[in-house]
DNA sequence: TAGACGTAGA
DNA sequence: TCTACGTCTA
């Protein structure tokens, strides 16, 4: 009951497509296109520096579809668990939420994954172009990285 | 990636023995022994009334071990979710604990698994004998059932 | 829609 | 140990 475990890396994943789409997470872990059990950033420690290397939006924050090509995906932490019972809290830049200002930095791809109804779609590469930092509906502090479609993808509207 | 359900069912599994090791909970339901994906207590409904057929006794509550053939097992309700962050409440007489009282006054017997390390362990069948409404240590109401270990079992120890 | 004795990674 | 954009059943 234990399978061999893709390497993690950045960019694209051999024999994944966009559009290419998942029932569960547990299937995105086994192609190795995010290896997180249930959080929507992971990331790779290369030379000491954490990267991005995929994230999963599944809109369980308040994220917002611009166009067909930008996305903006808020940070993790701050929310509580198992629908967000508990009392909201500042995000801080940490873990995830560095490792997207470092592959913006380093100008590396993140893959994204798009929660559509019940299934997980791949959406391709994006380079996260900025982030902001503002206070939500709670007045906690939120992050929002904003990402851009890599060119030359097929599209999937 | 849809397996065939194995049927509920009162009573021992074809196939399954006391000692059987299962490392995850998807394992349990995958052969029928519990098919609760994180309930602990698993019940069906026959003509209207609810009876219960498993339980699995992973000791977070706190469920205490008289001697090797007697359990005692909390209800559920109560914890709040993932890690008790939240209040306790009252435990209530519904679902798998009105499950226990039936099975109890029906006299039908409940598997057992037991987490014992990191293993799920079929212990067999139980039956209910009683059960008790005490305060737990916050002041809040917490069922205990009582179960035996029914006898021309082969010993777990 | 909410509850529930889970899991794996950091 | 704690967190975490899950997943299932009722």
């Amino acid at each position: 009951f234990k399978w061999m475990e893709p390497k993690k890396r950045v960019g694209p994943i051999w024999g994944v497509h966009t559009g290419d789409k998942f029932k569960f997470r547990s299937q995105l872990k086994m192609v190795g296109l995010h290896c997180q059990h249930r959080s929507g950033i992971d990331y790779i420690n290369i030379n000491g520096m954490n990267l991005a290397i995929s994230i999963v939006d599944s809109h369980c924050y308040s994220n917002e579809r611009k166009s067909s090509d930008m996305l903006i995906y808020s940070g993790h932490g701050g929310l509580g668990d198992s629908g967000r019972k508990l009392p909201p809290k500042d995000q801080k830049l940490e873990r995830g939420n560095l490792a997207l200002i470092n592959s913006m930095e380093e100008h590396k791809p993140v893959r994204v994954i798009r929660k559509v109804g019940d299934v997980f779609v791949y959406d391709g590469l994006y380079a996260v172009t900025r982030y902001t930092q503002k206070r939500g509906e709670e007045g906690k502090i939120v992050f929002n990285f904003h990402l851009k479609r890599e060119p030359g993808q097929p599209p999937l509207f």
